[in-house]
DNA sequence: AAACATCGCAACCGCTCCAAC
DNA sequence: CGTTGGAGCGGTTGCGATGTT
């Protein structure tokens, strides 16, 4: 593979950037636009390579970034983006307007994981910490999967889907009935009942999809990953900025017991238009259709041709990404 | 006031992905 | 289908700022 280090050629600048270095590459972007980045040094004449002027541009210069310190609400948002994407700090930038990856990856590392082993939550697993101790203790306890061996029901769903008017009100659209297998459904919808190395193959099942999501049409799209984590904020908003720890703490079960409204921020949706809400005790159902939904608009976006889209991705063949890891090794509850 | 430790941020490095050829 | 090179990502490093002794 082609390697392209900034080291290759001589006498290109390292470090910090100047203000005059600053001043040019900002000129040249918003006189030219951003077009191939290997270009723009020697077109901006500026003694550096490509990669770092595209890193200063995107991290610093772009007119867009918010700069300074974070809200609640992002902080909010990062733990909870965190949580179901893990590090990807892309995909978590994408859905912070005026933040940048490399911002977002700093303050977690530098603020937010120590605040969260302060509340004594793990910032890998987002669980407890002593949730993750016993199940450390207990290595068999760790590999079990319910539903997986030699399972093959399937879940009859029926898909929705929703056009997102400008307003914020959602139009239904089309209704049709899907199969979804029974293992990969479970899986989905309860993650947390699942040792934190399915946690990683559930990471590894969101990925196909979500990262996609930056080209959703906003007008009609539904986040499966924020469907996942609005799952995990089910609590009622008003005390949501005190409930962190036992949001995480009542994780064994994917709904909160003590909670009587599920919410979704529907991607597309402003700030301030009201969330969806379902009573989880009669609405469980319509709550769970959504992230099928999402699967559904990417099918018709890309690969969809079988029919039984889910299929494609079976936890058998997840499983073998796993370090040493084998479908034979985890047990039935 | 000086030395040392810690923190936070900007930038770099090495890797993967993917389109073009 | 293999190769190449650009773009982008995440982990890591380095350094200035700030805090502590």
């Amino acid at each position: 593979m082609g390697r392209h280090s900034c080291n290759v050629k001589q006498k290109l600048r390292k470090g910090l950037w100047s203000p005059e270095e600053d001043g040019k590459l900002c000129s040249y972007i918003t006189k030219v636009g951003i077009g191939s980045w290997s270009s723009v040094p020697k077109l901006a004449g500026l003694q550096r390579c490509g990669k770092s002027c595209r890193l200063r541009w995107m991290n610093y210069l772009r007119p867009d970034l918010k700069r300074g310190m974070f809200s609640q609400d992002e902080e909010d948002r990062i733990i909870s983006l965190h949580e179901v994407l893990g590090n990807r700090w892309a995909q978590i930038a994408a859905q912070l307007p005026g933040r940048t990856d490399n911002e977002i990856k700093n303050f977690w590392n530098s603020s937010l994981k120590k605040k969260l082993m302060k509340q004594g939550i793990d910032p890998n697993t987002h669980k407890p910490l002593r949730e993750n101790q016993e199940n450390c203790t207990n290595k068999n306890s760790m590999l079990q999967i319910p539903h997986l061996n030699g399972m093959d029901q399937s879940f009859h769903i029926t898909n929705r889907s929703f056009n997102s008017e400008a307003n914020g009100q959602l139009t239904e659209t089309s209704s049709e009935d899907q199969f979804v297998s029974k293992q990969v459904f479970d899986f989905l919808f309860n993650p947390n009942e699942y040792s934190s190395e399915l946690l990683a193959l559930y990471q590894k099942i969101v990925r196909p999809y979500d990262h996609h999501q930056s080209e959703f049409d906003e007008n009609l799209s539904y986040g499966f990953c924020s469907a996942k984590l609005e799952q995990g904020q089910m609590t009622d908003q008003t005390d949501f900025g005190s409930s962190s720890t036992s949001r995480m703490s009542s994780s064994s079960s994917n709904i909160c017991s003590n909670q009587n409204t599920a919410r979704i921020r529907m991607k597309g949706m402003s700030e301030h238009s009201e969330d969806l809400s379902w009573d989880v005790e009669n609405k469980m159902e319509s709550l769970f259709q959504y992230p099928y939904i999402e699967i559904k608009n990417e099918e018709l976006n890309s690969r969809h041709s079988s029919g039984d889209f889910m299929s494609n991705y079976p936890l058998s063949s997840l499983t073998e990404e796993l370090s040493g890891a084998n479908l034979d090794d985890f047990q039935q509850i």
